[in-house]
DNA sequence: GATGAATGAGGTTTCATTCAT
DNA sequence: TATGAATGAAACCTCATTCAT
């Protein structure tokens, strides 16, 4: 996760082995080739920020609060480990991610999803493709996050007032 | 580009100078190395993105207006051209688009960030930093290519009405 | 001898360790390292060929039995059992393969060298270097065995016509 | 051929490079991979061989004059150039060596196979699937090769009395 | 004695870049 | 200025062998 933040999905098998500690060859004991590594990598970090949201997911309280909920564990993730999702962004953009770590990935979000859903049904959406709502908010949360690392004194202000901006789109 | 758009950034400069129909070496003349080639075609790409925007851009008429026209050309441009905008998109992402080349093209943008800075004076986005509406812009627009590629049929209607959402977000 | 038979001398070990039924580190128990796993292999496979011939061996019948018994004992040896015959070339051909591993070999033959050393003694073969006539018919009953794979029906026919002119050319 | 001859088809590609005095990655613009590499050089050895063998081939002597020519030639070739005969060998029992490469060598055998062929509508082998002279033939070569290597002073009676032995097989 | 995770040297192949023509 | 063969560093991956358990 280390080398593939600092230098991309280029960073050199040997470096990432030595990295973690282990001789070169280790790494093909745990992982096929570097190809599966990486989607390995991608389910565990992603793994690990929806296991985060959903920890303290509130099930009964209103939509603006699950959406809020939604939005804000993940930006507070992100902003504990920037290297992770670093790593995560570099991933999801690239085509080394198969598909089916995509699906995987897509049956592990649950509760997230769902509550994401509901947005679609209010006007602003309604009609539109579904998942519209959710690559929005992703989207959205990505540009605050790169403000929120450059402007760290704003951190908080940046990640409330960007879900506003959110929320009232959506309105 | 084309093999950018393809293969991604890893395209060997062998098959780019064949697909350009001139000889390996000749590519060396025109660009001192790859990592040059790869900033110069960064700035060709958004170069014509910004001057299709800024070809039919109307200073007098309304912010909502010349927002509207900021949005919609960009789009129609990368509708147009998918490669180009993919490419685009890969060289944003990766980090071999040096700081002075991004820095570079800011000077270009002009008449479209005075525009889009208009908006963050307004109440939702007042305080935040420069910059913070063009980059959900731009998130935003990527958002809903992605979809405008994968549902043709409501291209239209998802330009229109994700711009509807942008604009709602920052009034 | 499977692994071998199927893979080449290539066969790395570890596979050739999961089809023994034991773990990887287990073989090195048993033998000093890969060269000495395969020339212990190539003794047993030779072995069990020759012990094939000795076993049914008629000492005291005409000279023309006994070649043919020596004849027909390997071939027949050699289409029960195809892996075996083909993990056998290989080895042979390599130089894996000791000559220390060779010349005991040579020991066990006894009987069977006996006998085609008495072809030598013949006219067309009389002051030729000692081993030729079995070197002659190894490489005859090589030659007819790829054509008795290959022709399956006419299996019978070729053994016995191409014992036929080996032994017409020894007269 | 040197280093195949010397170290068998695991040659390192960086060995042969050097020995062929050009860098480790000259190799490949010559040569899509190892396997094309081999395939080529047993095209080259074979096509070498044949063509020593065609070069004075008399259409119109005799057949036996003819078999001995097919005989000769080859063997001569293979003591002048032992190497050659070797590297020729192992890649003939490997499996690199493709079924389509075997193919295309077989179309530049001509006259040789045309000789051969005649020999097999004589008795001893009437009604032998079509090759088995030839096979014959390449079998009794190579172990008379061996022989002729290690008995350099009986070279020229090995050659002619195991050529002997071969014509009386088939007469 | 059996195990199998760990090792790292060594193998094949790719590719940005040079330079004589 | 254009060419493209040659280069060799560096990438990914395999596998015989070791050794603590």
């Amino acid at each position: 996760m280390h080398e593939i933040a600092e230098a991309g999905l280029g960073a050199p098998t040997a470096k990432i082995a030595k990295r973690a500690g282990v001789a070169e060859g280790t790494l093909f004991t745990y992982f096929a080739n570097k190809e599966d590594l990486l989607n390995q990598l991608y389910l565990e970090l992603k793994g690990e920020a929806y296991e985060r949201i959903n920890a303290s997911f509130q099930q009964k309280t209103s939509l603006r609060q699950r959406t809020w909920h939604v939005w804000s564990s993940y930006l507070e993730w992100a902003m504990e480990y920037p290297e992770k999702r670093k790593a995560s962004v570099q991933l999801n953009v690239s085509d080394v991610v198969t598909a089916e770590t995509r699906a995987r990935m897509a049956r592990v979000r649950g509760r997230i999803d769902a509550t994401i859903e509901e947005l679609e049904a209010r006007g602003p959406l309604k009609g539109l493709p579904v998942g519209f709502a959710a690559a929005m908010m992703s989207a959205m949360q990505e540009a605050t996050m790169n403000f929120m690392l450059t402007h760290p004194k704003q951190k908080k202000e940046l990640m409330e007032r960007a879900f506003e901006v959110y929320w009232q789109a959506l309105r």
